[in-house]
DNA sequence: GTGAAAGCGCTAACAT
DNA sequence: ATGTTAGCGCTTTCAC
C-alpha cells in the first residue's frame, strides 16, 4: 500500500431534492423523468437529465428497495469459488444478472454446511431471488427457505423446489461402455463428499451402468474433492487391482494421475483414468484427461434464466435435455485394459520418460 | 427443472412493529434491545428476544441502510472470476469481508475496460467500500471514484488511492538468476494485455533484469492472457532462437509447453517455460511448471484489511514487505540450455512417447 | 427504561 | 404535465 486515503471524507452524495431544486422542478417529476419517461414533457426531462448529469446524480437503491419492496438484488451461493469447477458458473451467472439490471450478492460456503444455511438464511430476505449452487443442506431446510423469498436450485434436484441440475446418465454410460469396449471388467469410483448430492447421483449412475455391463466396481472414499483426494486415493484404488479409476472429479482424476506417475503406474498402458467436469485444466495435462464433460454453463444459464423469469413473472423457458446431458470426451488417459498379472510388478518408477530425462541443474 | 414454484408467493416479512405488537413494546424498544441490549431491561429483551425468534424476523436492510447511512455492503470488482488467478482473490476477500458482517456485491468485468468503469460507477453509491482487483481503468478515473466511495486498489500501486500490490522483484530476479546460472542467454518474455497494469511491471522488470545479467530478451505480444494465447505464442516464440520462455502467466505458459509438445519440442530439454502465478495447476502438469509465485491470497488479505480498517476508521496494519514479495518456485521446467543448432532440426513430433502410445479404441 | 415522533431518500397515489 | 402528500421499515432524538 502506499498512502493514507486523502479524501477529506466523500462528500454527501446528491439526492433527488438536489437534482430536482436545480432543475427547478419536484422531486416527483425527477423521479418520472427517470423512470417513466413519457410521463413528463421532453422539454422539463431534459433539463432534468442536465441536472442528473451536473450533480452526478444516482438513485439511493436503500431507498428505492424500501418503497418499491425490491431490492435489485440476487443472492448466488456457491460451495466454493475457487474451485474451477463453480468458478465458470459464478460467471455467467453473473453475467445474465447483470444484464437483467440486477446486482448479485455473492456467498461462498466453503464446502461448509453450516456456513451454507447461514448465508442462505442472511441473504434470503435481503434479495429478490436466491440461487444456490449444489446445496448441501436437507430438503426441509430448502423448502422453508423457498418459503420467504423465490429460490433456484442448481445442481441438485428436487420436486418441491424450481431446480436444475445436469443428467448424469448418458456421460456415465458413455464412459462405462467406453472402458468396457477397452476390456476393462474391474473399475473403481473415488467418491466425492459424501452428503453431496452429485456425488451420490455419481455413484448411484455409475454402479448401475457397471452392473449392466457385468463390471466389477468397487467404490472407495469419500476422498476430498481436490488434488489431494486423488493422490491419497490412487494407492487403495491400485490396491484393489481395478485397471481402471473413475473419479469424483478432474482435480481427483489429476491427483491419481499424480501419484500414479509418482509410483511409477503408467497412464493409460496400466492403467486408465476417467475425470469428472472437464474443468480447463483437464485437457492441458499430458496426457490429457478423458472425461465426463458437464454442461455446467448451460446449468448456469438456465437456473439463473429461471430465477430471472420467476421473478418477472414469465414462464421460464425448458432447457431441453440435450443441453443438460453429460458427455464423454475420450482423451488419452484411456487404454485397453492391461492384463491383471501386469500390475504388482512395476518398481519404483517406470516410463517417466520426460518426467525423468530432465537434466540435473 | 422440475416443478413450478409451489410457494403461493412468500409472505410478507415480518417487521419490527410485529414484533413490538407481539412482546407488547413499541417498535423502538424492539430497536433497542437488539442494536443496545444494556439500554433494556432484562425482562424486556428476553421478551422481545422472544418474538423476534417466533416471528423469525430480520431487520429489513434497505430500511437500515436508509436511516444508517451505511450498506453494510461492499463491492469487489474482478477481471474475470472464472481464471484461477482471481478465484482465490475473491474468495480471500470474501472471507474477510464475511468475517466483518459485511455482505459482498460481485462484479466482473470480463477483462473489459467499459465494463469495468460501468460496474465501478455503478456499485460506487451503492456500497460502504469497493475494492478493485487489477483495475485498468486510467489513474484519473480511479482518483473520481475514490472521491465517491472509500476504494482500495488491489494488485496496482497508485499515490493517490489506497492501494496494494506484490513485489515482482524478488520472483523475477530469481527467475532471470536461474536461467542464468543454467546458460541461458536469449529468453524470450510472452507479453500479457497491453494496458493491464501488471504486464507493463512484469515486461519492465524482466528488462531489466536480464539486462543486468547480460541477457537478450525479446519481448514478444500481447497474447490474450489464457491458454490460447501461449498455444499461439509458443511459434512466434521458438521462431527468435530464444532458449527459454517467460510467460506472462501459467495459463500462458501451460499453452506454450502444450503447443510445444505438439510440435515435438522437449521441455525441458530443449527449451525451458516459465510460468507466473503459480495457479494450482501449475503443479499438476507433467512436468510440473517453474514458476513465479504470487502472494494472492495475502494481497487479497491484505487489500480487505486495509479496505475495512479504512471503514472502521482505524489505522490499517501495513504488511511487511515479505509478505508481498513474488518468489520462484523451481519444478521441472527449466534445464541447461541447450546448444542453439540443436533446434530447427526437430521433424513434426518428437518424444511424445506417452501421448502417442494410445490404444487405438 | 420506555414510548412518541421525526426523518433517512424515494415513489406512487392523489390532486390540480 | 406537474406539485403535494403519505409512507416504505427502521433508528434515534426527545420526552416522560
Amino acid at each position: 500500500m502506499t498512502d493514507a486515503p486523502e479524501s477529506p471524507v466523500a462528500p454527501r452524495p446528491s439526492t433527488i431534492h438536489a437534482v430536482a431544486a436545480l432543475a427547478g422542478v419536484s422531486p416527483s417529476t425527477v423521479s418520472r423523468a427517470l423512470n417513466s419517461p413519457d410521463m413528463v414533457r421532453q422539454a422539463t426531462r431534459q433539463r432534468v437529465l442536465a441536472s442528473v448529469e451536473r450533480l452526478g446524480y444516482q438513485p439511493n437503491r436503500a431507498a428505492r428497495s424500501l418503497v418499491l419492496g425490491r431490492t435489485a438484488t440476487l443472492g448466488l451461493i456457491v460451495p466454493d469459488i475457487a474451485n474451477p469447477f463453480y468458478a465458470p458458473f459464478v460467471k455467467v451467472v453473473h453475467s445474465h444478472v447483470r444484464e437483467a439490471e440486477y446486482a448479485l450478492f455473492l456467498g461462498d460456503t466453503d464446502e461448509d454446511l453450516a456456513t451454507e444455511v447461514a448465508l442462505a438464511r442472511a441473504m434470503a430476505r435481503q434479495v429478490d431471488g436466491l440461487l444456490l449452487c449444489s446445496p448441501r443442506m436437507p430438503g426441509a431446510r430448502l423448502r422453508s427457505i423457498a418459503a420467504t423469498v423465490p429460490l433456484v436450485v442448481a445442481n441438485r434436484l428436487s420436486r418441491t423446489v424450481p431446480s436444475i441440475a445436469m443428467d448424469f446418465g448418458p456421460g456415465i454410460g458413455q464412459a462405462v461402455m467406453h472402458v468396457h469396449a477397452l476390456g476393462h471388467r474391474h473399475c473403481v469410483f473415488l467418491s466425492g463428499p459424501r452428503d453431496s448430492w452429485s456425488n451420490q447421483q455419481r455413484s448411484r449412475t455409475f454402479a448401475s451402468a457397471c452392473h449392466r455391463l457385468g463390471i466389477e466396481l468397487t467404490v472407495l472414499g469419500p476422498y476430498e474433492p481436490f488434488f489431494g483426494g486423488g493422490y491419497r486415493g490412487a494407492d487403495e484404488a491400485l490396491a484393489t487391482g481395478a485397471t481402471a479409476m473413475f473419479a469424483y472429479n478432474d482435480l481427483v482424476a489429476l491427483g491419481v494421475m499424480s501419484r500414479l506417475a509418482a509410483r511409477g503406474v503408467r497412464v493409460p498402458e496400466e492403467i486408465s483414468v476417467i475425470g469428472f467436469d472437464d474443468i480447463p485444466m483437464a485437457s492441458m495435462t499430458s496426457p490429457p484427461l478423458t472425461t465426463v464433460v458437464m454442461p455446467i454453463a448451460a446449468v448456469a444459464k438456465a437456473s439463473a434464466s429461471i430465477l430471472l423469469s420467476l421473478l418477472a413473472g414469465t414462464v421460464p423457458r425448458r432447457p431441453a435435455g440435450k443441453e443438460l446431458a453429460t458427455r464423454l470426451v475420450i482423451r488419452d488417459t484411456t487404454g485397453t485394459a492391461a492384463v491383471p498379472s501386469t500390475r504388482s510388478v512395476v518398481p519404483g518408477r517406470g516410463g517417466t520418460e520426460r518426467g525423468t530425462a530432465r537434466p540435473r541443474s
